[in-house]
DNA sequence: CCCTTCCCGTAACAAGTGTTACCGTAACGG
DNA sequence: CCGTTACGGTAACACTTGTTACGGGAAGGG
């Protein structure tokens, strides 16, 4: 026995790489040698450490869905009522520091990478969902009275307006300004704000 | 002189098989070779109609803008009121069909192509930008006494709801039905709807 | 009918890709 | 202090990529 290895570190330092490498260079850029230069390695101890490179892609984008997750759980946690709770969950998620629009971008080479590889689109669909279940969760204690269809609509919406939000300040950075997002999350938020939701005619309806 | 051909032709007939291959197999499988065999011709044919790859890459994303706008315009002049005009427009726009799902896969990977190439991201930011102002003028439209910078907000909002709609119905079509589509780009539209919107204290205020 | 003129398919090219096998080497156990 | 063993760097592999050069052949004009 000798020189025994981290191979849980290799692995994780690797996934860094990745996303600093679709970051910089996006999905067409994403080749292994890159992803070792980036790490300081060679190929080969890549491919030591993964058997492939789509299972390099596959750790990333696991990686990376925990990290965020641990970020909203902050965030959820941080909140002293439900409202401020989704509201920070859904800024934090949303692109506010150009750190985060860098994030925005690897989370689009990652969706086009799905797109061709239904491994990853699975990945994606279940880390999805799981945001979706979160902001569900979180419209549901703000507004008990409302229906758990309603709840899931809701959440369902926000949850689209964040990554649309996301998806576009990553290119277009001036037009999508964080104060911009905020306004945007704040002005979809007002529904759950408010009392009841008033409709076409004017009148608040009461909805269940 | 012998033997004239129609440039702009062979270059719509690429730019079409150009989609067909990005929504099939993605980016990654978006080869010269993959265009020319979906176009029914060779790969020689396809650079003697564009100089490089990227050209074909620019018109394929010039005419898929072209389409969607002339499908804008239908939509727009087809809605009798302004609001009937915004509806129909962010409808058409998002997701409801299959073919428009595969239409979103094709914008999904001409946006993690232009996070690596310069070009298409201007023609990005471009495009986009003329989709929030036509949708900032008919929010205008629907509420004249709005200040300008209420519209340009509300419009960078519905925007970005519809292609967060899009992304991610793309690879979630379940979660993301035309239903959800809908109800969620209704519930936006509430506020434009309304006679006034309401604060947080459930009080209507007069918003400029 | 021939001849010119321009297409476009063929095929080669060099560069870069993921992947594999191999071997030097550094570190641990005795 | 040395031998063993796993680790990881080197380098080659087969393949695909974008791109280029060239030649056959079809269509039009005279």
């Amino acid at each position: 026995m000798a020189r025994r290895r981290d191979l849980k570190d290799q692995q994780r330092r690797l996934s860094a790489a990745t996303w600093s490498v679709l970051a910089e260079h996006g999905l067409p850029g994403l080749t292994l040698r890159a992803v070792a230069e980036r790490a300081g390695c060679t190929t080969g101890m890549v491919l030591h450490a993964f058997a492939d490179k789509r299972a390099l892609l596959v750790h990333a984008r696991e990686l990376l869905h925990r990290r965020t997750g641990q970020r909203a759980d902050a965030a959820q946690s941080a909140g002293a009522t439900p409202l401020d709770a989704l509201r920070s969950v859904l800024l934090q998620a949303a692109s506010e520091t150009e750190e985060k629009r860098e994030e925005a971008r690897v989370w689009i080479a990652f969706l086009a990478a799905a797109l061709a590889d239904p491994a990853l689109a699975d990945l994606h669909r279940r880390y999805n969902r799981s945001f979706v279940e979160r902001v569900r969760g979180l419209v549901a204690a703000c507004r008990p009275e409302w229906s758990p269809a309603r709840c899931a609509a809701t959440a369902t919406t926000l949850v689209a307006l964040v990554e649309g939000l996301n998806t576009l300040a990553a290119v277009d950075a001036e037009t999508y300004t964080d104060d911009a997002q905020r306004a945007a999350i704040d002005a979809a938020l007002a529904p759950v704000r408010a009392p009841a939701a008033m409709n076409a005619a004017g009148v608040a309806p009461i909805l269940r």
